[in-house]
DNA sequence: ACATTATAAATA
DNA sequence: ATTTATAATGTG
C-alpha cells in the first residue's frame, strides 16, 4: 500500500547563500502528489524566481492557500531520501557551510536521461585473501553478511592487491549495494578499473564520466543499484539499501573538500554507515592516526606472516652530511645497476623548507604564535613559521636545552640529479613528478635507470617499476613544520616500501637517517604498525592535536577581519575550544587575513555550531572562512 | 528632471 | 544567488 501523498511540503532551496539557509513552505499540486517524497528535487518559486531544491519533510494535512505550489518534481526517483536527508544536515552543521551547499551535493547534474532498471552486483567467489591473512577478517565477513554495520580500519599488507581485497568485501555486502570511493580518480584509477572488470554492471560516478553518464549512475543507484564507485563524492551517492561504503586509501589527504562544504569524505562516510546501519571500511597500508586513540574504529590488519612475507629488504644508511648521497648508497645503487635492476629516489621537494633542530636535545625549533615547527629560510638567514608568517632571527641557541649547535636539515634535489650523472655516466636518470606523470598515461613513460622523484605522491599504479629505492632526506620529512609532519614521513616510507615490493621478488629499501631509533623508522623495520601508531599518539596526546581533539581553522578577510577574528575566537572558547591565534598572515599575493587554530577536545561540533551565527553577521565586504577536520 | 549606477532587502 | 526596490550619483 502507497503512503499517503504530501499536500504540503518543506523545500531547501539548492542556493549556497547564508539568508537562504532554512527550508520553505509550498503546496503540493495533486497533479505531483504521486511522485513527490522527502528526497525529492523540486523547482519552486523562490522570491522572483525559479530555484531547484530538495524536499526535507512533508505533510498530509491540506496546505494553506497562500503557499506557493511545487512547480515540478525534477528527477525520479529522489536521490536524497531519508537518511541522506539527514546526513547532508549533520554535513552543513559540522562543516559550518550554509543548508543549500550541503543538499546540492547529493543531487545529479542537471541532464535529463533515461535510466535502466537497477540490479544486484553479481555474488563471486567466497573471500580467499581477506580471511586467512587478516586478523579481525573474519568479524568484519561476518558484519557484512549479517547487516549488523560498524566501522573498521582495514590496515592492507604492504604492496597487496587491495582491489582484490575490496572485491572481497562487496561481493560479501552483495544483495545489499556497495559504495566504493578512490583517490584522485581524475586520472585513472586502477581499483575503479579492478571493479569494473569483476562488476560491468557497477556505476561510475567520477568527476571523469560526463554528466549524462553521472546523472545516470546517480539516479540508477537511487532506484536501488547494487553497487558505485568513483571520488570523494561517492560518499554522497544514493544507496536505499547501503550496507557497505569503502574509502580507499583512506590517508589520502584528496578526501578533503576544498570548496563549501568543506567535508572530510572519510568522516561523512562513517556518519553515514552509521545511519544506514552499514559497515564502513577505511582501507590504507598506513592507517591515519585519526582512527586510533580515544575513538578507535575495529580493525582488520594483516597477520605476522603477511607482513613478513610482503616486506623488502630494509637497510638504514648514515646521511652523506654535504653531499647529495653517501658513500654506502652509492654502493648500493651501482650493484642495483650493475644488476641490471631499476632504481627509484625519493627526495623532499625543490626548494623544500629546511626545519631547524637542536643538535643536542633534537627538539625541533617552534613557533611562539601557533606552535609549528619553524622553517629555516636560507637567503636571508632567518626562521620562518609556515603557518602564520612569524619571523625571526636563528636564535642563538635552543630554546629547551640552551645547547648553541643548531643544525638545518634538508636536501637540494638539483644536487642530486647532478651528482647522479656524474657518478653513473651510464645510466639514464629520469625524473618522475606529477607534470611528468599527467603529461604521459602510465605506459608511455621514458624508461630509465634510476628515477628521481621530488614527491611523495601517491598514484603507485603510475610508479614504473623498480627493485630498489632509496629515500635520501626521511630526517626533513620527519621534521617538517606541521603536527602531522611525523604521521605523513611515516605514510611516505610505506609506500616506497610499497614500492620496492616483497624481499622474495628482489625488493630493497634504502633509507638515509641520523635518526634510526625514530619511531616511523622503527615501526616501519618492524612493519609493526601499531608500533608506530602507539608512540605517535604519544605525542599527539601532549600537545592535544587529533585524535586527542579535532581541528577547526578560521581565516577572516576585508576590512572588518580583526573584529571577526576576535569574535570567531570568542565564540570558540566558550564552546571549550584552546584557540591559538588570531595571528597575522599574508597569502602570497593576497590580501592580508587573519587566522586562527581551534583545538577542540570537546569536538568540533559546538564549535562549529557557536560558528554559524558568525557566518549570516558577516558584513558582505568582509570574509569569514572555516574550515572544520582541516587537512 | 530624469537616466545610470551602487546598495540593500527579500525570498514560502 | 538573484531579483527588485530604493538610494545615490551623474548629466543635460
Amino acid at each position: 500500500m502507497r503512503p499517503p501523498a504530501l499536500q504540503q511540503v518543506a523545500v531547501v532551496p539548492l542556493v549556497p547563500a547564508w539568508r537562504l539557509d532554512r527550508s520553505f513552505d509550498y503546496s503540493v499540486p495533486v497533479g505531483i502528489a504521486e511522485s513527490i517524497e522527502v528526497g525529492s528535487v523540486v523547482r519552486v518559486r523562490l522570491g522572483h524566481r525559479n530555484v531547484r531544491g530538495v524536499v526535507v519533510a512533508g505533510s498530509e494535512s491540506p496546505a494553506p492557500s497562500s503557499l506557493e505550489p511545487v512547480l515540478a518534481v525534477i528527477v525520479t526517483p529522489a536521490p536524497a531520501r531519508p537518511p541522506i536527508t539527514d546526513l547532508l544536515n549533520w554535513m552543513a552543521r559540522r562543516y559550518v557551510a550554509p543548508r543549500g551547499a550541503a543538499f546540492a551535493r547529493a543531487v545529479p547534474p542537471r541532464v535529463r536521461v533515461k535510466v535502466r532498471p537497477p540490479e544486484p552486483l553479481a555474488a563471486a567467489a567466497a573471500p580467499a585473501r581477506l580471511l586467512p591473512a587478516y586478523r579481525g577478517g573474519e568479524e568484519l565477513l561476518a558484519a557484512l553478511r549479517s547487516g549488523a554495520g560498524g566501522a573498521w580500519s582495514l590496515q592492507s599488507a604492504w604492496a597487496e592487491d587491495r582491489g582484490a581485497l575490496i572485491a572481497e568485501l562487496v561481493a560479501a555486502a552483495s544483495p545489499r549495494a556497495a559504495l566504493v570511493a578512490a583517490p584522485e580518480v581524475r586520472h585513472g584509477s586502477l581499483l575503479l578499473e579492478e571493479l569494473a572488470r569483476r562488476w560491468p554492471e557497477i556505476e561510475r560516478v567520477d568527476s571523469s564520466r560526463s554528466e549524462g553518464d553521472r546523472s545516470r549512475a546517480w539516479l540508477r543507484l537511487a532506484a536501488g543499484h547494487g553497487g558505485g564507485a568513483g571520488g570523494r563524492a561517492t560518499v554522497l551517492a544514493p544507496a536505499p539499501d547501503l550496507g557497505l561504503i569503502v574509502i580507499d586509501d583512506e590517508h589520502n589527504p584528496s578526501y578533503k573538500e576544498d570548496r563549501a562544504p568543506r567535508f572530510d569524505a572519510r568522516r561523512v562516510a562513517l556518519q553515514r554507515a552509521a545511519l544506514q546501519d552499514a559497515v564502513c571500511v577505511l582501507a590504507s597500508a598506513s592507517p591515519s592516526l585519526d582512527w586510533f586513540g580515544p575513538s578507535g574504529l575495529r580493525t582488520v590488519e594483516p597477520g605476522h606472516a603477511r607482513r613478513r612475507a610482503m616486506r623488502p629488504v630494509i637497510e638504514l644508511l648514515e646521511p652523506a652530511g654535504e653531499r647529495a648521497f653517501s658513500h654506502a648508497f652509492h654502493e648500493r645503487v651501482a650493484a642495483a645497476l650493475g644488476r641490471r635492476e631499476k632504481v627509484g629516489l625519493l627526495t623532499p621537494r625543490r626548494g623544500y623548507a629546511r626545519t631547524m633542530w637542536c643538535a643536542s636535545c633534537r627538539a625541533s625549533l617552534r613557533c611562539p604564535v601557533c606552535e609549528a615547527g619553524l622553517a629555516y629560510d636560507r637567503a636571508p638567514q632567518r626562521v620562518r613559521c609556515p603557518r602564520c608568517d612569524y619571523q625571526a632571527p636563528v636564535p642563538p641557541r635552543c630554546p629547551r636545552c640552551s645547547a648553541t649547535e643548531l643544525r638545518a636539515l634538508g636536501a637540494g634535489s638539483e644536487r642530486l640529479a647532478e651528482q647522479l650523472a656524474r657518478s653513473f655516466p651510464r645510466a639514464t636518470v629520469g625524473r618522475l613528478d606529477p607534470d611528468t606523470l599527467e603529461n604521459s598515461p602510465s605506459g608511455e613513460l621514458q624508461p630509465c635507470d634510476i628515477y628521481v622523484s621530488t614527491w611523495v605522491g601517491t598514484k603507485p599504479e603510475l610508479r614504473p617499476e623498480v627493485s630498489v629505492v632509496g629515500i635520501l632526506d626521511v630526517d626533513g620529512l620527519v621534521r617538517r613544520p606541521d603536527f602531522r609532519a611525523v604521521e605523513n614521513a611515516y605514510q611516505a616510507l610505506v609506500a616506497m616500501a610499497e614500492w620496492a615490493g616483497p624481499a622474495s621478488e628482489g625488493g630493497r629499501l634504502l633509507i638515509e637517517t641520523s635518526e634510526p631509533t625514530h619511531h616511523a623508522i622503527q615501526g616501519l623495520m618492524r612493519a609493526d604498525h601499531g608500533f608506530f601508531v602507539e608512540r605517535e599518539l604519544a605525542q599527539r596526546a601532549e600537545l592535544g592535536y587529533p585524535p586527542y581533539s579535532e581541528l577547526v581553522v578560521v581565516k577572516a578577510s576585508g576590512p572588518e577581519a580583526s573584529e571577526l577574528a576576535d569574535k570567531a575566537a570568542a565564540a570558540c572558547r566558550d564552546a571549550g575550544a584552546e584557540v591559538l591565534g588570531p595571528i597575522v598572515r599574508r597569502p602570497q599575493g593576497g590580501p592580508e587575513e587573519r587566522q586562527l587554530l581551534a583545538k577542540c577536545r570537546l569536538g568540533a561540533d559546538p564549535v562549529a555550531e557557536a560558528l554559524r551565527p558568525l557566518m549570516l553577521a558577516t558584513p558582505r565586504d568582509s570574509r569569514l572562512w572555516v574550515d572544520v577536520d582541516p587537512r
